[in-house]
DNA sequence: AAAATAAAAACGAACGTTCGTTCATATTTG
DNA sequence: CAAATATGAACGAACGTTCGTTTTTATTTT
Protein backbone atom coordinates (compact mmCIF):
# COMPACT_ATOMS: atom_id res chain seq x y z
CA UNK A 1 0.00 0.00 0.00
CA UNK A 2 1.91 2.89 -1.52
CA UNK A 3 1.22 6.58 0.99
CA UNK A 4 -1.10 9.11 -1.14
CA UNK A 5 1.72 10.57 -2.74
CA UNK A 6 4.19 7.98 -3.30
CA UNK A 7 6.80 8.34 -0.92
CA UNK A 8 9.25 6.73 0.39
CA UNK A 9 9.53 5.53 4.09
CA UNK A 10 12.97 7.76 4.53
CA UNK A 11 10.77 10.86 2.94
CA UNK A 12 7.97 10.26 5.12
CA UNK A 13 10.32 10.35 8.79
CA UNK A 14 12.43 13.46 7.40
CA UNK A 15 9.51 15.39 6.83
CA UNK A 16 8.31 13.84 10.31
CA UNK A 17 11.61 15.24 11.97
CA UNK A 18 10.82 18.41 10.23
CA UNK A 19 7.54 19.17 11.64
CA UNK A 20 8.61 17.85 14.98
CA UNK A 21 11.67 20.19 15.34
CA UNK A 22 9.58 22.83 13.51
CA UNK A 23 6.89 22.85 16.40
CA UNK A 24 9.73 22.71 19.02
CA UNK A 25 11.50 25.53 18.03
CA UNK A 26 8.28 27.72 18.10
CA UNK A 27 7.73 26.80 21.55
CA UNK A 28 11.28 26.99 22.90
CA UNK A 29 13.92 28.75 20.66
CA UNK A 30 16.42 26.56 18.61
CA UNK A 31 19.07 26.46 21.09
CA UNK A 32 16.49 25.30 24.07
CA UNK A 33 15.62 22.30 21.70
CA UNK A 34 17.37 19.23 22.17
CA UNK A 35 17.57 16.73 19.07
CA UNK A 36 16.15 14.02 21.85
CA UNK A 37 13.23 16.00 22.10
CA UNK A 38 13.16 16.49 18.16
CA UNK A 39 13.12 12.34 18.11
CA UNK A 40 10.65 11.47 20.38
CA UNK A 41 7.88 13.81 19.25
CA UNK A 42 9.31 12.75 15.63
CA UNK A 43 8.62 9.20 17.17
CA UNK A 44 11.76 7.56 15.98
CA UNK A 45 14.96 6.62 18.08
CA UNK A 46 18.00 9.82 18.89
CA UNK A 47 20.60 7.85 16.37
CA UNK A 48 17.67 8.05 13.42
CA UNK A 49 17.59 11.42 12.77
CA UNK A 50 21.12 11.50 11.80
CA UNK A 51 19.96 9.05 8.59
CA UNK A 52 18.65 12.27 7.64
CA UNK A 53 19.57 15.49 8.88
CA UNK A 54 23.60 15.44 9.30
CA UNK A 55 23.18 18.05 12.49
CA UNK A 56 20.75 20.24 14.66
CA UNK A 57 21.27 23.86 12.34
CA UNK A 58 20.77 21.93 9.00
CA UNK A 59 17.26 20.60 10.75
CA UNK A 60 16.87 24.93 10.90
CA UNK A 61 17.94 25.19 7.48
CA UNK A 62 15.70 22.93 6.05
CA UNK A 63 12.80 24.69 8.25
CA UNK A 64 13.54 28.09 6.45
CA UNK A 65 13.20 27.09 3.31
CA UNK A 66 10.34 24.71 3.48
CA UNK A 67 7.86 26.26 5.73
CA UNK A 68 8.86 30.06 4.77
CA UNK A 69 5.22 31.20 3.25
CA UNK A 70 6.48 33.87 1.25
CA UNK A 71 6.30 31.39 -1.87
CA UNK A 72 2.77 31.27 -0.98
CA UNK A 73 2.28 34.90 0.36
CA UNK A 74 4.04 37.19 -2.55
CA UNK A 75 1.71 36.14 -5.63
CA UNK A 76 -1.62 37.11 -3.97
CA UNK A 77 -0.02 40.48 -3.01
CA UNK A 78 0.81 40.60 -6.60
CA UNK A 79 -2.48 39.28 -7.43
CA UNK A 80 -4.52 41.25 -5.35
CA UNK A 81 -7.35 43.56 -7.22
CA UNK A 82 -9.52 46.28 -6.16
CA UNK A 83 -10.96 49.27 -7.95
CA UNK A 84 -9.81 51.47 -5.08
CA UNK A 85 -6.79 51.35 -2.61
CA UNK A 86 -9.03 50.71 0.16
CA UNK A 87 -10.30 47.31 -1.82
CA UNK A 88 -6.87 46.77 -3.20
CA UNK A 89 -4.83 47.36 0.11
CA UNK A 90 -8.24 45.41 2.07
CA UNK A 91 -7.97 42.42 -0.43
CA UNK A 92 -4.05 41.94 0.23
CA UNK A 93 -3.92 42.37 3.75
CA UNK A 94 -6.54 39.70 3.96
CA UNK A 95 -4.84 37.35 1.56
CA UNK A 96 -1.85 37.64 3.59
CA UNK A 97 -3.36 37.49 6.60
CA UNK A 98 -5.19 34.72 5.73
CA UNK A 99 -1.92 32.81 4.45
CA UNK A 100 -0.46 33.75 7.73
CA UNK A 101 -3.20 32.51 9.48
CA UNK A 102 -2.27 29.15 8.10
CA UNK A 103 1.11 29.55 9.00
CA UNK A 104 1.39 32.24 11.91
CA UNK A 105 4.60 31.16 13.07
CA UNK A 106 6.30 32.10 10.63
CA UNK A 107 6.80 35.55 12.14
CA UNK A 108 7.96 33.70 15.27
CA UNK A 109 10.70 31.93 12.97
CA UNK A 110 12.05 35.36 11.61
CA UNK A 111 12.38 36.18 15.47
CA UNK A 112 14.27 33.20 15.98
CA UNK A 113 16.64 33.86 13.25
CA UNK A 114 17.24 37.12 14.93
CA UNK A 115 18.04 36.08 18.39
CA UNK A 116 19.59 33.24 17.51
CA UNK A 117 21.43 33.48 14.39
CA UNK A 118 21.57 37.18 13.99
CA UNK A 119 19.40 37.29 10.95
CA UNK A 120 21.70 35.46 8.51
CA UNK A 121 18.55 34.32 6.26
CA UNK A 122 16.58 36.87 6.63
CA UNK A 123 18.60 39.68 5.10
CA UNK A 124 19.04 37.86 1.60
CA UNK A 125 15.73 36.40 1.75
CA UNK A 126 14.54 40.14 2.28
CA UNK A 127 16.87 41.30 -0.57
CA UNK A 128 15.12 38.81 -3.02
CA UNK A 129 11.46 39.54 -2.43
CA UNK A 130 11.51 43.36 -1.70
CA UNK A 131 12.66 44.24 -5.33
CA UNK A 132 9.07 41.98 -6.09
CA UNK A 133 7.30 43.77 -3.94
CA UNK A 134 8.22 47.13 -4.53
CA UNK A 135 7.02 47.99 -8.14
CA UNK A 136 3.41 47.18 -6.63
CA UNK A 137 3.62 49.92 -4.46
CA UNK A 138 5.41 52.05 -7.39
CA UNK A 139 2.66 51.94 -9.75
CA UNK A 140 -0.04 52.57 -6.17
CA UNK A 141 1.66 55.61 -5.54
CA UNK A 142 1.73 56.18 -9.71
CA UNK A 143 -2.57 54.85 -10.60
CA UNK A 144 -4.05 55.94 -7.45
CA UNK A 145 -5.37 59.21 -7.16
CA UNK A 146 -6.96 59.33 -3.55
CA UNK A 147 -3.81 57.98 -2.15
CA UNK A 148 -1.29 60.48 -0.10
CA UNK A 149 2.02 61.52 -1.33
CA UNK A 150 3.94 59.08 0.39
CA UNK A 151 7.19 57.10 -1.21
CA UNK A 152 6.69 53.70 -2.03
CA UNK A 153 9.38 52.50 0.29
CA UNK A 154 7.17 54.07 3.30
CA UNK A 155 4.09 52.49 2.16
CA UNK A 156 5.86 48.92 1.54
CA UNK A 157 7.43 49.15 4.96
CA UNK A 158 4.03 50.38 6.77
CA UNK A 159 2.32 47.55 5.11
CA UNK A 160 5.02 44.76 6.62
CA UNK A 161 5.32 46.66 9.80
CA UNK A 162 1.10 46.36 10.34
CA UNK A 163 1.51 42.72 10.29
CA UNK A 164 5.02 42.50 12.73
CA UNK A 165 3.23 45.19 15.00
CA UNK A 166 -0.48 43.04 15.18
CA UNK A 167 1.49 39.83 16.26
CA UNK A 168 4.08 40.81 18.26
CA UNK A 169 0.99 42.69 20.46
CA UNK A 170 -0.68 40.21 20.12
CA UNK A 171 1.84 37.68 21.86
CA UNK A 172 2.94 40.74 24.57
CA UNK A 173 -0.14 41.50 25.54
CA UNK A 174 -1.77 38.40 25.85
CA UNK A 175 -3.49 37.72 29.36
CA UNK A 176 -2.78 41.43 30.23
CA UNK A 177 -5.40 43.77 30.90
CA UNK A 178 -5.42 45.14 27.36
CA UNK A 179 -6.08 41.96 25.85
CA UNK A 180 -9.16 41.42 27.99
CA UNK A 181 -10.32 44.78 26.21
CA UNK A 182 -9.42 44.26 22.88
CA UNK A 183 -11.80 43.85 20.16
CA UNK A 184 -12.88 41.00 18.54
CA UNK A 185 -11.79 42.17 14.79
CA UNK A 186 -8.69 43.73 15.92
CA UNK A 187 -6.89 43.15 12.75
CA UNK A 188 -9.24 44.80 10.56
CA UNK A 189 -9.16 47.45 12.72
CA UNK A 190 -5.21 47.77 12.19
CA UNK A 191 -5.87 47.90 8.67
CA UNK A 192 -8.62 50.43 8.90
CA UNK A 193 -5.93 52.31 11.04
CA UNK A 194 -3.37 51.92 8.35
CA UNK A 195 -5.90 53.31 5.36
CA UNK A 196 -7.32 56.16 7.35
CA UNK A 197 -6.23 57.05 9.92
CA UNK A 198 -6.95 57.63 13.97
CA UNK A 199 -8.42 60.63 12.87
CA UNK A 200 -12.10 61.85 12.13
CA UNK A 201 -10.76 64.93 9.43
CA UNK A 202 -8.07 64.41 6.83
CA UNK A 203 -4.89 66.29 6.68
CA UNK B 1 38.69 57.47 47.12
CA UNK B 2 35.14 56.82 46.52
CA UNK B 3 33.44 56.36 43.91
CA UNK B 4 31.40 58.80 42.18
CA UNK B 5 27.97 57.34 43.26
CA UNK B 6 29.39 55.36 46.18
CA UNK B 7 28.50 52.15 44.98
CA UNK B 8 29.61 49.35 47.58
CA UNK B 9 31.55 47.04 45.72
CA UNK B 10 28.87 44.55 45.39
CA UNK B 11 26.99 47.01 43.39
CA UNK B 12 29.20 47.61 41.11
CA UNK B 13 30.10 43.95 40.45
CA UNK B 14 26.39 43.37 40.11
CA UNK B 15 26.49 46.05 37.67
CA UNK B 16 29.22 44.56 35.64
CA UNK B 17 27.66 40.72 35.49
CA UNK B 18 24.19 42.46 34.20
CA UNK B 19 25.65 44.62 31.75
CA UNK B 20 28.36 41.77 30.23
CA UNK B 21 25.19 39.23 30.36
CA UNK B 22 22.90 42.15 28.71
CA UNK B 23 24.98 42.23 25.31
CA UNK B 24 25.98 38.71 25.51
CA UNK B 25 22.17 37.97 25.33
CA UNK B 26 22.09 40.27 22.54
CA UNK B 27 24.52 38.78 20.34
CA UNK B 28 23.74 35.21 21.24
CA UNK B 29 20.07 35.27 23.04
CA UNK B 30 19.69 33.58 26.06
CA UNK B 31 20.22 29.95 25.98
CA UNK B 32 23.73 30.26 23.60
CA UNK B 33 25.16 32.31 26.54
CA UNK B 34 26.70 30.85 29.05
CA UNK B 35 27.52 31.46 32.88
CA UNK B 36 31.57 31.05 31.83
CA UNK B 37 30.62 33.77 28.84
CA UNK B 38 29.35 35.61 31.55
CA UNK B 39 31.64 35.48 34.17
CA UNK B 40 34.56 36.44 31.55
CA UNK B 41 33.37 39.32 29.80
CA UNK B 42 32.20 40.69 33.51
CA UNK B 43 36.10 40.28 34.59
CA UNK B 44 35.39 37.49 37.68
CA UNK B 45 35.12 33.65 38.21
CA UNK B 46 32.47 31.68 37.35
CA UNK B 47 31.13 30.94 40.81
CA UNK B 48 31.65 35.09 41.79
CA UNK B 49 28.23 35.67 39.58
CA UNK B 50 26.27 33.26 42.03
CA UNK B 51 27.36 35.92 45.14
CA UNK B 52 24.86 38.32 43.04
CA UNK B 53 22.91 35.96 41.53
CA UNK B 54 20.95 33.01 42.45
CA UNK B 55 20.44 31.58 38.90
CA UNK B 56 21.12 32.33 35.48
CA UNK B 57 17.35 33.53 34.58
CA UNK B 58 17.31 35.77 37.30
CA UNK B 59 20.19 37.49 35.78
CA UNK B 60 17.80 38.10 32.76
CA UNK B 61 15.04 38.93 34.80
CA UNK B 62 17.03 41.72 36.38
CA UNK B 63 17.76 43.34 32.94
CA UNK B 64 14.33 43.35 32.00
CA UNK B 65 13.81 45.01 34.95
CA UNK B 66 16.97 47.73 35.02
CA UNK B 67 17.15 47.65 30.87
CA UNK B 68 13.72 48.52 29.95
CA UNK B 69 13.19 52.07 29.68
CA UNK B 70 9.40 51.82 30.06
CA UNK B 71 10.60 53.82 33.54
CA UNK B 72 11.63 56.89 30.99
CA UNK B 73 9.24 56.62 28.96
CA UNK B 74 6.25 56.15 30.61
CA UNK B 75 6.09 59.91 32.32
CA UNK B 76 6.89 61.29 28.79
CA UNK B 77 3.89 60.14 27.40
CA UNK B 78 1.54 60.54 30.33
CA UNK B 79 2.95 64.37 30.40
CA UNK B 80 2.49 64.52 26.20
CA UNK B 81 1.11 68.18 26.10
CA UNK B 82 -1.02 69.35 22.65
CA UNK B 83 -4.09 71.05 22.08
CA UNK B 84 -4.70 68.72 19.07
CA UNK B 85 -4.66 65.22 18.73
CA UNK B 86 -2.39 65.38 16.33
CA UNK B 87 0.32 67.35 18.40
CA UNK B 88 -0.17 65.06 21.30
CA UNK B 89 0.29 61.68 19.11
CA UNK B 90 3.17 63.18 17.46
CA UNK B 91 4.79 65.02 20.64
CA UNK B 92 3.98 61.70 21.96
CA UNK B 93 5.76 59.76 19.35
CA UNK B 94 8.37 61.70 19.20
CA UNK B 95 9.39 61.53 23.12
CA UNK B 96 9.13 57.74 23.00
CA UNK B 97 11.60 57.43 19.83
CA UNK B 98 13.81 60.00 21.06
CA UNK B 99 13.95 57.69 24.39
CA UNK B 100 13.87 54.33 22.41
CA UNK B 101 16.83 55.67 20.30
CA UNK B 102 19.00 55.71 23.22
CA UNK B 103 18.08 52.52 23.87
CA UNK B 104 17.59 50.60 20.94
CA UNK B 105 18.83 47.07 21.85
CA UNK B 106 15.71 46.89 23.79
CA UNK B 107 13.56 45.60 21.10
CA UNK B 108 16.24 42.75 20.47
CA UNK B 109 15.63 41.75 24.14
CA UNK B 110 11.61 42.15 24.04
CA UNK B 111 12.61 39.29 20.57
CA UNK B 112 14.47 37.18 23.29
CA UNK B 113 11.11 37.58 25.67
CA UNK B 114 8.75 36.11 22.56
CA UNK B 115 11.49 33.10 21.32
CA UNK B 116 12.86 31.97 24.67
CA UNK B 117 10.47 32.77 26.82
CA UNK B 118 7.30 32.92 25.13
CA UNK B 119 6.40 36.01 26.71
CA UNK B 120 7.03 35.11 30.66
CA UNK B 121 8.74 38.09 32.07
CA UNK B 122 7.18 40.67 29.36
CA UNK B 123 3.94 39.98 30.50
CA UNK B 124 4.43 40.97 33.66
CA UNK B 125 6.10 44.06 32.73
CA UNK B 126 2.92 44.49 30.83
CA UNK B 127 0.30 44.38 33.66
CA UNK B 128 2.49 46.55 35.48
CA UNK B 129 2.34 49.31 32.69
CA UNK B 130 -0.61 48.60 30.49
CA UNK B 131 -2.93 49.91 33.50
CA UNK B 132 -1.26 53.22 33.36
CA UNK B 133 -1.39 53.94 30.03
CA UNK B 134 -4.66 52.85 28.81
CA UNK B 135 -6.31 55.99 31.00
CA UNK B 136 -4.20 58.03 28.82
CA UNK B 137 -6.24 56.36 25.66
CA UNK B 138 -9.47 56.38 27.29
CA UNK B 139 -9.18 60.00 28.76
CA UNK B 140 -8.07 60.71 24.49
CA UNK B 141 -11.62 59.04 23.23
CA UNK B 142 -13.68 60.62 25.53
CA UNK B 143 -12.31 64.54 25.15
CA UNK B 144 -11.29 64.63 22.07
CA UNK B 145 -13.69 65.12 19.00
CA UNK B 146 -11.75 64.88 15.86
CA UNK B 147 -11.14 60.94 16.80
CA UNK B 148 -12.46 58.03 15.02
CA UNK B 149 -14.01 55.57 16.92
CA UNK B 150 -11.72 53.39 18.17
CA UNK B 151 -11.67 51.30 21.63
CA UNK B 152 -9.03 52.79 23.42
CA UNK B 153 -7.08 49.55 23.91
CA UNK B 154 -6.49 49.54 19.79
CA UNK B 155 -5.54 52.87 20.15
CA UNK B 156 -3.03 52.02 22.48
CA UNK B 157 -1.87 48.97 20.65
CA UNK B 158 -1.36 50.29 17.36
CA UNK B 159 0.46 52.91 19.02
CA UNK B 160 2.77 50.55 20.50
CA UNK B 161 2.28 48.67 17.17
CA UNK B 162 3.50 51.44 15.43
CA UNK B 163 6.98 51.38 16.75
CA UNK B 164 7.70 47.92 16.77
CA UNK B 165 6.92 48.20 13.08
CA UNK B 166 9.08 50.67 12.36
CA UNK B 167 11.92 48.95 14.18
CA UNK B 168 11.50 45.62 13.37
CA UNK B 169 11.27 46.90 9.53
CA UNK B 170 14.45 49.01 10.35
CA UNK B 171 16.06 46.23 11.12
CA UNK B 172 14.60 43.78 8.48
CA UNK B 173 15.28 45.54 5.69
CA UNK B 174 18.88 47.26 6.82
CA UNK B 175 20.53 46.80 3.86
CA UNK B 176 18.13 45.82 1.07
CA UNK B 177 17.19 47.88 -1.78
CA UNK B 178 13.80 49.10 0.23
CA UNK B 179 16.12 50.83 2.82
CA UNK B 180 18.23 52.82 0.23
CA UNK B 181 15.29 54.35 -1.15
CA UNK B 182 13.51 55.15 2.49
CA UNK B 183 13.41 58.90 2.86
CA UNK B 184 15.00 60.53 5.87
CA UNK B 185 11.82 61.27 8.31
CA UNK B 186 10.39 57.90 7.37
CA UNK B 187 9.36 57.40 11.13
CA UNK B 188 7.78 60.93 11.31
CA UNK B 189 5.81 59.29 8.32
CA UNK B 190 4.89 56.48 10.52
CA UNK B 191 3.26 58.91 12.75
CA UNK B 192 1.64 60.86 9.98
CA UNK B 193 0.17 57.31 8.98
CA UNK B 194 -0.73 56.32 12.14
CA UNK B 195 -2.92 59.59 12.48
CA UNK B 196 -4.13 60.29 8.96
CA UNK B 197 -3.85 56.88 7.41
CA UNK B 198 -2.61 56.40 3.40
CA UNK B 199 -5.32 57.62 2.12
CA UNK B 200 -6.36 61.35 0.57
CA UNK B 201 -10.31 61.11 1.43
CA UNK B 202 -11.83 60.23 4.74
CA UNK B 203 -13.76 57.31 5.57
C1' DA C 1 45.10 55.59 63.48
C1' DA C 2 45.83 50.92 64.09
C1' DA C 3 44.33 46.45 65.02
C1' DA C 4 40.73 43.10 65.35
C1' DT C 5 36.80 40.99 63.56
C1' DA C 6 32.81 39.71 61.09
C1' DA C 7 30.61 39.93 56.71
C1' DA C 8 30.83 40.05 51.85
C1' DA C 9 32.84 38.70 47.73
C1' DA C 10 36.00 36.05 44.78
C1' DC C 11 37.82 31.87 43.54
C1' DG C 12 38.08 27.60 40.66
C1' DA C 13 37.77 22.69 41.19
C1' DA C 14 34.17 19.40 41.27
C1' DC C 15 29.31 17.58 40.71
C1' DG C 16 25.63 15.67 38.34
C1' DT C 17 23.20 16.37 34.08
C1' DT C 18 22.37 17.13 29.53
C1' DC C 19 23.99 18.20 25.18
C1' DG C 20 25.04 16.94 19.97
C1' DT C 21 27.06 13.40 17.73
C1' DT C 22 28.96 8.68 16.69
C1' DC C 23 28.95 3.84 16.41
C1' DA C 24 28.26 -1.09 16.17
C1' DT C 25 24.43 -3.67 15.47
C1' DA C 26 19.77 -4.99 14.28
C1' DT C 27 15.79 -4.54 11.40
C1' DT C 28 13.20 -3.15 7.47
C1' DT C 29 12.76 -1.97 2.76
C1' DG C 30 13.01 -2.17 -2.35
C1' DC D 1 20.42 -9.86 -0.63
C1' DA D 2 22.24 -5.45 -0.70
C1' DA D 3 20.95 -0.78 0.68
C1' DA D 4 18.53 2.04 3.53
C1' DT D 5 16.86 2.95 7.95
C1' DA D 6 16.21 2.24 13.03
C1' DT D 7 18.19 1.41 17.44
C1' DG D 8 20.01 2.92 21.99
C1' DA D 9 24.27 2.62 24.41
C1' DA D 10 28.40 5.28 24.65
C1' DC D 11 31.44 9.47 24.06
C1' DG D 12 33.54 13.67 25.20
C1' DA D 13 32.36 18.30 25.80
C1' DA D 14 29.77 21.80 27.87
C1' DC D 15 26.21 23.16 30.77
C1' DG D 16 24.26 25.46 35.38
C1' DT D 17 25.09 25.09 39.94
C1' DT D 18 27.42 23.94 44.46
C1' DC D 19 31.06 23.87 47.66
C1' DG D 20 35.04 24.62 50.71
C1' DT D 21 38.26 27.83 50.88
C1' DT D 22 40.79 32.17 50.43
C1' DT D 23 40.84 37.02 49.86
C1' DT D 24 38.93 41.48 50.17
C1' DT D 25 35.97 44.85 52.20
C1' DA D 26 33.48 47.24 55.81
C1' DT D 27 32.82 47.93 60.53
C1' DT D 28 34.02 47.90 65.39
C1' DT D 29 37.23 47.97 69.01
C1' DT D 30 41.40 49.51 70.80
Amino acid sequence: MPTKETLKKGEVTRLAIEDAAFRLFMEHGFHATSMRQIADRAGLALGGIYNHFSSKEEIFTAIIMDKHPYKQILPLILNAKGDTVEELIHNAAQAMVSELGKQPDFLKLMFIEIVEFNGEHVNLLVREVAPKILPVFEKLVKVRKNLRPFHPAILLRSFLGMFFSYYITEILLSGSVVAKLMPRNSFEQFVDIYLHGILKEPA
